[in-house]
DNA sequence: GTACCATGCAAACGG
DNA sequence: CGTTTGCATGGTACG
């Protein structure tokens, strides 16, 4: 959910075949490169939406065209104004200007324009401020990746921040269109409005929220489709019909990946059963006395550091895993294990969510930052959907075709040739730092867990999430550019107050690099752990010698520091990854055959950090050399095919 | 057929 | 002689 969608342009033409298009482009979250301004009209323009059960029942009623704020049928003009004391109710306004007869708004003041105001949500001024401050701070309020349709409804007192990415002639179409669209129809509010009735079941205020669109992307395309009242209200109708059809079945789909995922992971170790699983949550101390046991299917956790509920899931470590007996649909989007296998893997870390492979294609899919390349197959998402939006485009002059083309060939080439280049160098936000530091200074990044500004914020760079997204969302293989840099903190800020928001510690900051289910000879007397070699390039440094590299690991449950050698051995044609050093950590855990490590980074310190579950049989232990000799084990592969352990303990 | 990876095993090392 | 290191082999999953 970190990861953002930026849709930094919306063209729209027929192509010169004929063919019809929109197109967005796909940048980490607060992406540098958007220079003109986004919002979401959701919420930047009626940012105290309570709830969306609210929709309906004022609808219609509460429909004012002359209410302003003074109407009481419209409660609310904004969030400052009074109101009614009904909280649940919307009613769509119409503020008129000075010159209007209506009172305007003293935030309109500035606007010498006639504004049609929708679904303003009707609450106390104390609570509409509540609630403001209350969204405000969720991350996916964020500049980036969201579509805004405010500019639909004309924007006010921000248009001078605003910069017009257009060209001479567009700009003076625009020009001539702000006229127009200075007076903006009933038909906008209404088609708006009748949407989101229709959508209250499956939008919610955060959605909304999420979705950005630039102003002048907007006033470009709706000139495009014909201008004026009639080219916004196709353009709206576009934007709604993609929302619903697109964003709204992915994040469906992706929160079913998620869940997937979690459960698939969690699988790796354990067949699901549908009894109770003991869960151990080891304290601070690795002490199995200090562990905590829960239930698996409760929906809140035990653990009070880390009670959430199952929706917390979303948003989760996710990876190309699956569950055993197949992939989970949406009816089992509370399927026991998930939520407990997030307190299994970490109870108290703010899960990001990062992977450059498995399902997630789309823009919030985890690996945004270091693996860009994912993100600029999800800009070409967009033209994918030609025939989502290809109908209304039908109508769009001629005059956006080859120009239109040109400019976003241009923009894919810079947007690959940026992601190239990033993936070159950088596998990983922390692979990052090390790679340009760390080679020579090795300790300068694994060391004592000292954060440097660098590593941070390089870190949180690939981290987008996204990632990411930020997926943190948001990652790449030189040092990110200030503006991706940028991003991160942004996306990683986000992710802090998400995680505030849900009762989390926002001083933890992990992302997910890797796991691995412990095999015999991991645990042997050997003192190596082979490393899944997908994983292991994709998140950790690239090793440039088969000596490798000396990494400093943080044990999350105890703190303590292990120094472990990350190195490659030839094989074949191909190379096998291990992690060596690795005895006394786990003699430390107690980890044996079955139990699994995981490996995160620190998205503020570029550390890395590791983790070891155990997962144990109530009684019998798994015998001796489990089936499956091949577990392709971690976050790629479920790797249940051992075992079916029915319960789990957490190193913690 | 190929890639991945678990592990066998021989060579190297060190007390 | 026990331990460590590093390569090779072979089973499994996957394309």
């Amino acid at each position: 959910m970190n990861s953002s969608m930026h849709v930094n342009e919306i063209g729209s033409g027929l192509e010169e075949s004929g063919e019809m298009w929109i197109e967005g482009e796909m940048e980490m979250d607060g992406g540098g490169v958007v220079d003109d301004e986004e919002k979401s009209i959701f919420y930047d323009e009626f940012p105290s939406l309570p709830d969306f059960p609210c929709i309906s029942s004022a609808s219609s009623s509460s429909l004012s065209t002359g209410g302003g704020c003074s109407s009481s049928a419209a409660a609310s003009c904004s969030s400052s104004s009074s109101s009614s004391s009904a909280t649940n109710s919307w009613a769509i306004v119409k503020v008129e200007n000075d010159d209007g007869v209506e009172k305007s708004q003293p935030q309109d003041s500035g606007v010498a324009k006639t504004e049609d105001r929708i679904a303003l949500p009707e609450h106390e001024p104390d609570e509409g401020m509540d609630v403001l401050e209350d969204f405000g701070d969720m991350d996916l309020l964020d500049s980036s990746g969201m579509w805004d349709p405010s500019s639909l409804f004309s924007s006010d007192d921000e248009d001078k921040t605003r910069q017009m990415v257009m060209d001479g002639q567009e700009e003076k179409e625009k020009l001539k269109e702000d006229e127009e669209q200075s007076r903006p129809s009933e038909d906008l509010a209404m088609v708006f409005f009748e949407w989101l009735k229709s959508n209250k079941e499956s939008i919610s205020p955060e959605d909304l929220r999420s979705i950005k669109l630039k102003r002048s992307t907007i006033e470009c395309a709706a000139s495009r489709l014909g201008g004026g009242k009639e080219g916004m209200k196709q353009l709206l109708k576009l934007i709604l019909a993609w929302v619903q059809n697109h964003h709204l079945q992915k994040k469906k789909s992706r929160e079913e990946e998620y869940i997937s995922a979690a459960a698939g992971a969690a699988a790796a170790s354990f067949q699901y059963q549908p009894q109770a699983y003991p869960i151990q949550v080891q304290g601070p101390s690795a002490n199995a006395d200090s562990s905590t046991w829960i239930h698996p299917n409760s929906a809140y956790l035990t653990d009070p550091q880390s009670s959430f509920p199952h929706h917390m899931m979303m948003g989760f470590v996710g990876g190309d895993v699956s569950f055993p007996g197949g992939p989970l649909n949406s009816s089992n989007q509370h399927h026991p294990f998930s939520p407990d296998y997030h307190q299994m893997i970490d109870s108290n870390v703010s899960w990001t969510p990062h992977f450059s492979y498995g399902p997630f294609s789309d823009s919030s899919a985890p690996s945004f930052v270091g693996f860009p390349n994912k993100y600029a197959a999800t800009g070409q998402l967009f033209q994918g959907h030609h025939g989502l939006l290809g109908e209304p485009l039908m109508k769009m002059a001629p005059s956006a075709t080859k120009e239109a083309r040109k400019k976003r060939m241009a923009r894919q080439r810079r947007f690959f040739s940026h992601h190239h280049h990033h993936r070159q160098h950088q596998h990983h936000p922390t692979a990052m730092v090390m790679d340009s530091q760390q080679q020579q200074h090795p300790s300068r990044l694994v060391g004592n867990g000292n954060c440097t500004t660098t590593a941070a914020q390089s870190s949180s760079g690939s981290w987008v999430m996204w990632s990411s997204s930020s997926p943190p969302s948001s990652s790449s293989p030189t040092l990110l550019s200030p503006d991706a840099d940028q991003t991160a903190m942004q996306t990683q800020q986000r992710q802090i107050s998400s995680d505030r928001r849900q009762g989390w510690k926002p001083e933890k900051n992990l992302r997910f690099l890797l796991q691995k289910v412990l095999k015999q000879s991991d645990v042997g007397n050997l003192g190596r752990i082979v490393l899944p070699k997908k994983e292991a390039e994709t998140h950790l440094p690239e090793l440039e010698a088969r000596d490798g590299i000396s990494i400093a690991m943080e044990d999350i449950g105890t703190s303590r520091i292990w120094n472990m050698r990350y190195r490659f051995w030839p094989n074949n044609k191909s190379r096998m990854y291990l992690l060596e050093n690795t005895g006394d950590f786990v003699r430390t855990n107690g980890l044996q055959e079955g139990d699994f490590i995981v490996i995160y980074s620190d998205t503020k310190c570029g550390k890395y950090m590791i983790r070891g579950v155990k997962v144990r049989k109530p009684e019998s232990k798994p015998e001796g050399k489990s089936a499956g000799k091949t577990q392709r084990t971690s976050s790629s592969h479920s790797a249940t095919k051992g075992d079916g352990s029915t319960s789990v303990s957490c190193n913690r």
